[in-house]
DNA sequence: CGGTGTTTTGAGGGCTATCAATGGGTGTGG
DNA sequence: CCACACCCATTGATAGCCCTCAAAACACCG
């Protein structure tokens, strides 16, 4: 189910894929966020205690049971946290991007181990810092608040959906702004009703979207042929997949 | 799958179940805390601010995609928070004990629906209070990596475990101090080498036990007999179950 | 002692895992 | 430039776990 990986898997300089606007959940299921002032972060992060890190892909940023040393915030690149079974079988729990935190421990052990998925900038932050400052807090807060509700979404996915629904789900993962409670829908989406297309570029192999999905490499891969072959999606390449029919793809996950 | 419930489950006085230790986490998965003072924090919950409500078992607290207005502190009894699909299908996402967080929300609404499942009082509190405090936040912010904790506990629970290794892991939260990494074990656990038992007052549902463990009630009901004819659990009632051998049960969760 | 709701048990089927083999893309070396 | 190796993904056959549907057993209550 998991074999440890060394090889790199195609990552081009545009390690998109992940909208990169923090304000707006883009998860089935989720909501749509406020926006927030963090302008006391943006300068703590500048703060010369604020170490940057570069990661390639497949790199190791900390290991489950560790010892907690460090806050990390994602620059840029996307970063998955996984879990291990004692045999073996592993579960991804969280795939975090663009301003999202981890690392963070109560125990001073970390609870999962963080591996990028890309190649990946990341801050580390010192946690007495933020102690200190109400707005650092508050940021904290809310990156905390945002990782739980993924997380809850994420439990429904395991524990209550099927397998296509859980593909498509991940899909529209990366359609900004559609798939989440109050979607726009396809009509006023695109300028003048063009078609309501998407192409999504995955930064993650199969094993990591099954390990992420709690299914297996095989099931991911025979459901989106299965969505290839009634036209749904197109699989331009392994890590390109074209979203026909958007709205179609929303349906199939499950929320509504 | 999910049926609405307002027959009242054999609520005693006694509504223990959990053990209420906030600091020694119990769920197969999770780690042991370390003590952290949040004198703060009990200050604040004694301003006059701060409201006491009481709920009986089965009201709910808040529902999904109402209006976010309060944070809740739990203060006894136990909240369950879950989320509903679209056709019914519902996922227990959470279970909330003395000291737990729960409503608060980034968009405005609650992203699930929080019902008690025992009688229990919640601390009804001011997020703008507790914005100006840093004590208050960073409690706060312990509050939520203890959620991220569990969520993540769970996650690998529902993604990757047999109903068995659900169920296991299930009876296993009910047992202080063991089952968690760094378990104390069997030896060292009892007075002289008594009997490794353990009685485990269930305050749910087979319904909810279910929604929680992402299983039906009829495969919840069938673990059950199984380990009860293979001498590994008696059930005494329907929600008070003897663990005989609690190693034999930790064995069972599928962490090992 | 029936009535209601919950839990248990049974039979059968479907979905997903497992095992195994094939296919395809990429990089390397002759 | 092609052959080969390697890794990853796809496809196929089969098995098994858990879900679904149905009925019986049980608990609680008036």
């Amino acid at each position: 189910m998991f074999i440890e990986k060394k090889a790199s898997f195609d990552e081009g300089p545009a390690a998109g894929g992940f909208d990169n606007d923090r304000h707006r959940s883009r998860y089935a299921g989720t909501r749509v966020r406020a926006p927030v002032d963090d302008s006391a972060w943006t300068r703590y992060r500048a703060s010369p205690r604020a170490r940057l890190d570069r990661h390639d892909a497949h790199s190791v940023l900390f290991r489950e049971d560790d010892a907690a040393s460090h806050l990390y915030e994602v620059v840029s690149g996307q970063i998955m946290l996984y879990r291990l079974l004692g045999d073996g079988r592993r579960q991804v729990v969280d795939i975090l991007g663009d301003g999202d935190l981890c690392g963070y421990s109560l125990t001073g052990l970390y609870d999962c181990t963080a591996e990028a998925l890309t190649p990946a900038e990341v801050r580390v932050l010192d946690r007495r810092d933020i102690d200190q400052s109400t707005e650092l807090l508050a940021h904290v807060n809310r990156c905390l608040l945002t990782r739980i509700e993924a997380l809850h979404s994420h439990a429904v996915l395991l524990g209550r959906k099927s397998a296509t629904e859980r593909v498509a789900s991940f899909l529209m993962r990366f359609v900004p702004g559609r798939g989440v409670v109050g979607c726009i829908g396809p009509e006023r989406h695109g300028e003048r009703h063009s078609a309501d297309t998407e192409l999504v570029l995955l930064k993650m192999t199969r094993q990591e979207i099954a390990d992420f999905l709690g299914l297996t490499i095989e099931t991911v891969s025979r459901v989106l042929s299965d969505l290839k072959r009634r036209g749904i999606i197109s699989i331009e390449r392994n890590d390109r997949i074209r979203l026909v029919d958007v709205c179609r793809v929303c349906k199939m996950t499950g929320i509504h």
